[in-house]
DNA sequence: TATTTTCCTTTGCGCGCGTAAAATTTTTTG
DNA sequence: CAAAAAATTTTACGCGCGCAAAGGAAAATA
């Protein structure tokens, strides 16, 4: 079995023309069927593969999707990315996964080496306030990108997430509902910008309910959010006065580190009377299902913020244009009861 | 401003010539100083980027190095992609990131893939068990190709992991010194290959200190190691007769699904009198610190295994052929203590 | 200054495929 | 079965850069 170099030479040995298997890698449908069925049994017996780079040279749109996270370490963009990445292949497309790693230098660096890769479209969630907006700008004007997670005013070509009303509100209310009122614990400059909005939705849900709204702030900074809610909820708990109230933390990774913290002092967490605290949290990450309790928390809808995302991306792509009005989706979120709250 | 659009254009705007630029850009350090601030000087005023397409359809070499993990959800995959994109960057090479997420089939996907990257080499964490291993054999033939973490015998140009004997063995001999000698959990069909070594290390390091090996097999497929763990320690713990001895978990995911379930049981976990039970695991990964109580482990030294992967595979890169016999080289672990055993 | 070495420029070909236009074949339609 | 429509083939050019060879300019050496 000779070996295949290029299409010329396959083209040879399927018997079918150059301009036609371009035709086929480029999209196997656009050739009629006994044409295709040609080219299939040729590529079982030669496994020929064009060359991405020659083929994507004179291609003003490759198949190429990025997805850009901004830290992959975080099990909630490990496994949005995931979701992403199978529905891309769904689609027809190859994603190319990329994290900032928490820094916004990298964060550019990326969107500059995949301006190089010419890709179809980008999904990106973004680091947030640490963000170089002018350059991110420049990215979304040039590629067409969608924004997931992580909202920017006015960038990319629309954005999808979940609704952090709907997190604080279903959190807050469960908690009054089902016992005292929460303490909403906080990083103090945190790293995501739906921190804010949780924020302000804690604000709000507590003063509908005629509640004085309370918040801990806790100091340090960067993204190990285990470690930050650990040190905090120590200065917290061993002070003088336990708080008497419920806790709820702005997102399960701080969440996790006051369990931790909880445990090394002795206190217990949980619903029952004889629990010293109940802890609530946001974002219902992998792993708080095996926290200790198990986190109560709110969930987002994972599935319906990626196939959005993709969707409204595969729409603009096709498009060919930009769609008109920036729209932002909020999805609600689901408030999962375990037995920390 | 006038917008470059390729090589010649900018040849003519920096004073350079063609072939000059396509040097530097290949390798900066390869161009004499004043050429080199002729062209970095005018790559300020022109933000002019090479066609990536083009530059690699004709070279032989990219600059590109794959690395392909088994799971990216699993947060020590995740630390050793992050630890190794950073060194391929410092080193001068584009990382491209890619997991299997646990399917074979994809696996091989990504290899397919990656072959028409052209990449210098790859780095590789295969699947173990499940791989296909006359596949990835003829990839490796075509890729230089280095392993690291899981062994596949024979395949790539080198191994580099962790000594699973010197994890067992200190964990082992700690325990038995420290208290009763332990009872090894770990799972019946394990995916990761280390898990074997890690069952046979145990049987050793137990027969060397004259105590009779007891394992628990614990039932479950897949990459979800925490509910595994979970659910076989309950199994395990809601029986009769609580288990005497101390509990070895093969590693740590499985090890906090234990936790949890322990704490689900009211049963305590530490290195007390007090407590019902010790746990001790493998790994280290980056939320046993986290864990309730902090996991007392095993530390992989992810900064060598990750540093001298990436410098066999420069190696071998710079070489430009086989380095000789294939060399395996697994690093010493740490045992870290905390507060479960 | 003359010589050697290093670096650069000029020239020119080729990579593998995209893509357009026109000619031809195959399929569909009436 | 003829005509129209759709798909394919033929032909030909260009993309942006790698790369090699040969000569020229600049820097290092003597």
């Amino acid at each position: 079995m000779t070996k295949i170099k290029n299409m010329d030479e396959f083209a040879l040995a399927s018997g079918v023309s150059r301009p036609t298997l371009s035709k086929y890698f480029h999209d196997p449908k656009s050739v009629r069927k006994s044409t295709r069925e040609k080219i299939e049994s040729a590529l079982e017996l030669y496994d020929y593969r064009p060359n991405l780079y020659a083929m994507n040279q004179n291609r003003k749109l490759t198949k190429t999707i990025g997805i850009v996270v901004p830290h992959l370490a975080d099990p909630f963009f490990t496994e949005m990315a995931r979701t992403l990445e199978l529905r891309c292949m769904e689609a027809g497309f190859s994603p190319s996964l990329y994290s900032a790693y928490g820094d916004p230098e990298q964060e550019i660096n990326i969107l500059d080496s995949l301006r190089s890769l010419k890709p179809a479209g980008v999904l990106f969630a973004p680091l947030g306030e640490s963000s170089n907006r002018s350059q991110i700008e420049k990215f979304c004007k040039q590629v067409p990108t969608v924004l997931f997670d992580s909202d920017i005013e006015g960038l990319g070509e629309a954005f999808i997430g979940s609704d952090n009303d709907s997190f604080i509100s279903q959190s807050v209310e469960y908690l009054v509902r089902t016992g005292a009122p929460p303490l909403f614990f906080e990083m103090e400059t945190p790293a995501n910008p739906n921190a804010q909005r949780r924020h302000d939705a804690f604000i709000r849900s507590m003063e509908q309910l005629s509640l004085e709204p309370e918040i801990v702030q806790i100091p340090g900074t960067g993204w190990n959010f285990e470690e930050i809610g650990l040190r905090g909820a120590h200065d917290l708990l061993s002070g003088p006065d336990l708080p008497e109230k419920s806790i709820l933390c702005s997102n399960d990774r701080l969440a996790l580190g006051f369990l931790a913290a909880a445990f090394q002092l002795n206190l217990t967490v949980g619903r029952l009377p004889s629990h010293h605290l109940r802890v609530a949290s946001n974002d219902d990450h992998p792993y708080s299902k095996y926290a200790c309790p198990s986190l109560t928390t709110v969930a987002h809808d994972y599935h319906a913020v990626a196939t959005l995302t993709l969707q409204t991306l595969i729409d603009r792509i096709n498009n060919g244009q930009s769609l008109g009005e920036r729209k932002e989706t909020r999805f609600q979120a689901r408030l999962v009861l375990r037995d920390s709250a």
